[in-house]
DNA sequence: CACGGATATATCGGTGACAAGAGTATTCAG
DNA sequence: CTGAATACTCTTGTCACCGATATATCCGTG
């Protein structure tokens, strides 16, 4: 029934957000972007809805709503099951970089005598 | 209209699969998980799906049919502008491992001072 | 004051990559 | 004969995400 075991961009960078520091959505928004030096954009559609499935998943938990100024700002942090959960994506992910670079790396197997 | 810029990981480890040699849809499903270490196993509607979407996308190429002992074999290629596809993803990736590891590392961003 | 832009959240429709699985066909081992 | 492995085709369903729209407040500028 899960559509891919593995997290998408937009769900790993909204977790990777909220790593370092409690956020609100829209903070998260502008930390996804800091935090990819600009390349990706998240849409409220995308931060709220991650935020609400993270959240029904465990990943992460409210941290307190804050009245700043007339506008409402609802917090959110990692849960421990979200660092694991972050620190599981990260090794799996840097597991396939490796990977990647050695397969471009190399003129091909074949002249290597690799066995696959 | 595009759901995703970013690539997922079927669709990477496809990539990486055809990086290194040229390979039949079964192939490149025993190929995946292979690499992965059993961890992902594709199914056939995925890996034929994704072989003709990238091929339509040219970062996959038909590269000759063998009719091995009564059973057609289809193989694919990585075209230069697959391998540069690929190549640009894996360091889209190893940009996030090193952001989310540096997030995962330190106690957080208020008790260092951190300027955002 | 009027205006635009930034801040901040909510919600709806649409889409595409993928999972799941059934179906077809051949080869080979037990 | 049965079952597993090889090799591909097709269909159905789903979920994360994009794009867009809506709402409301605050701030700076002319």
């Amino acid at each position: 029934m899960v559509p891919d075991g593995a997290m998408r961009e937009p769900t790993f960078l909204i977790l990777t957000a909220l790593a370092a520091e409690r956020l609100h959505g829209y903070g998260v928004m502008l930390t996804v972007e800091s935090l990819s030096g600009g390349r990706v954009r998240l849409r409220p559609g995308t931060v709220y809805g991650a935020l609400d499935r993270l959240e029904a998943d465990g990943l992460v938990a409210p941290d307190g709503e804050a009245l700043e100024q007339g506008r409402v700002r609802r917090y959110y942090r990692l849960t421990a099951d979200g660092k694991r959960a972050l620190a599981a994506e990260t090794e799996r992910m840097a597991a396939n970089v490796r990977c990647a670079r050695e397969r471009l790396a190399g003129p091909g197997p074949r002249e290597q005598g690799w066995v696959l």
